[in-house]
DNA sequence: CACTACAATTCCACTATGTGTAACGCAATA
DNA sequence: TATTGCGTTACACATAGTGGAATTGTAGTG
């Protein structure tokens, strides 16, 4: 194969695994269930690579196989490792004692967001009272159609930010690009739904004490809220990222 | 390397891939950054070579390295595939509209669990009014320890089933094996918690038409439980799992 | 401050092993 | 039964992944 290998990141790294990772990329986008001739294409790969290195990622239940249409897609493997990872990332130990106590003050949904790859990826929640009927937990967005995207893509480092302009449409992009600064400073932002069914998010963020967001602290509320039930949500909600904050840095 | 391959699966796969998944599972086991040397050992790869696999992992943020330390862990990139996982599993979507409900007419904490490789993980919740102190969601615990996993592993096919008994603690192997028929013909499971800070543990099975527990529906409960309240919460669950259940198999 | 110990990282020669092409099997149509 | 459209396997070649050893970096100790 051609060294055209410029980008000095992927040094001394190994292909198989590069490809193994790619796959997953795509089994993660678009619908469930996947052709290989799909896989084998969309990846620039030959099919016989593909299906040697998806039988591989079934084996160890990071993919799985339809037994029906033969197709291809995620398997259970990855949320054993996910709940491991999560289970012991302190910043979610540390909220973990003022969710529940905030969900009751408030009486909102609250959710704790990541930043994964210019994503926001919502990884715990507390629901609140009424729910609605549209209860989508496991969300993965742009991060920056989001509040708790944006709230940590603004105070991430270079790079993270930089992902997070790719993940995103063309017009929030250009909306990003303007309001970085004003979205890092922020004590905390406000995101309407788009879609009828979505709820809207405020969010602020929970720094680790080296004045980066390692997490988002998020409520879903109705798009008619008023500023100054806002502004008081807000301050409920820095209260507690502050306090998980204290912990974070403390040990 | 010797060709010692006899195990009928493994045909056809790529050593890279399994390398680069035995190395996730080690990151999962144990502490939360591990050091190169004991992940080679462990792995019985050369220090090299383990170097190269996590190197590509951290590219890809399945995994990364604590920049004081230098060591080594799992990394949000495995949340993020899972969420894209669970967001797109139909189980989760059939029980969605009941969970608040459930909670709402129990009182309780409601979980939703997985089988994966002999481990209940567990991958929704909605909180109850009470939490405790101590409110673990993101676990994984041994199959037959919980009752969710019992629920699960028993109605199970074999591999599946064998593996959680790989997975248990000796006691719980040999009660296990007695019980098994008993663990799949039961309405309802009932698992007192071990250590004083654990909830104990009620679950019934959702199945998706064909005999076979797809996932597992629980409530966190006092452990002085009455038998007429168990009963009483175990209709409830029932009747969500069924509801659920039947949605799943009508589409 | 030198010295030591230990861990992560890189170098390099070797061939094991992952790769693509092409053939095969096996359903579902028509 | 022919045909199409899949997923799966065979095989020969050279890429690219491997392990041992050398090298850097970082604390810890006298």
């Amino acid at each position: 194969m051609a060294e055209s290998d410029v980008r000095p990141e992927a040094r001394g790294t190994l292909g198989t695994v590069r490809n193994a990772v790619l796959l997953l990329d795509l089994l993660s986008e678009g619908p469930a269930y996947q052709h290989l001739n799909d896989l084998a294409e969309r990846s620039g790969l030959s099919v016989a690579t593909v299906h040697r290195l998806l039988r591989s990622l079934v084996l160890a239940d990071l993919a799985e196989q339809d037994p029906r249409s033969a197709r291809y897609g995620l398997g259970p493997g990855v949320t054993r490792l996910s709940e491991r990872y999560l289970g012991r990332l302190p910043v979610l130990g540390a909220l973990a004692p003022y969710l529940v106590r905030l969900r009751d003050a408030t009486g909102h949904t609250v959710q704790v967001a990541l930043l994964v790859r210019g994503n926001a990826v919502y990884v715990d929640r507390v629901d609140g009272q009424d729910g609605g009927i549209y209860r989508d937990a496991h969300r993965v967005r742009p991060a920056l159609a989001t509040a708790a995207g944006r709230v940590l893509a603004a105070s991430a480092d270079t790079p993270a930010w930089d992902q997070a302009l790719e993940t995103a449409e063309r017009e929030q992009r250009e909306l990003a690009e303007k309001k970085r600064d004003a979205w890092r400073q922020a004590p905390y932002l406000y995101v309407a739904g788009e879609a009828a069914a979505e709820a809207s998010e405020l969010a602020v963020g929970v720094s680790d004490g080296q004045g980066r967001a390692v997490a988002a602290l998020a409520v879903a509320v109705d798009p008619d809220i008023t500023e100054e039930r806002a502004g008081t949500l807000a301050r409920q909600l820095i209260q507690a990222a502050t306090a998980a904050g204290r912990t974070l840095s403390h040990d």
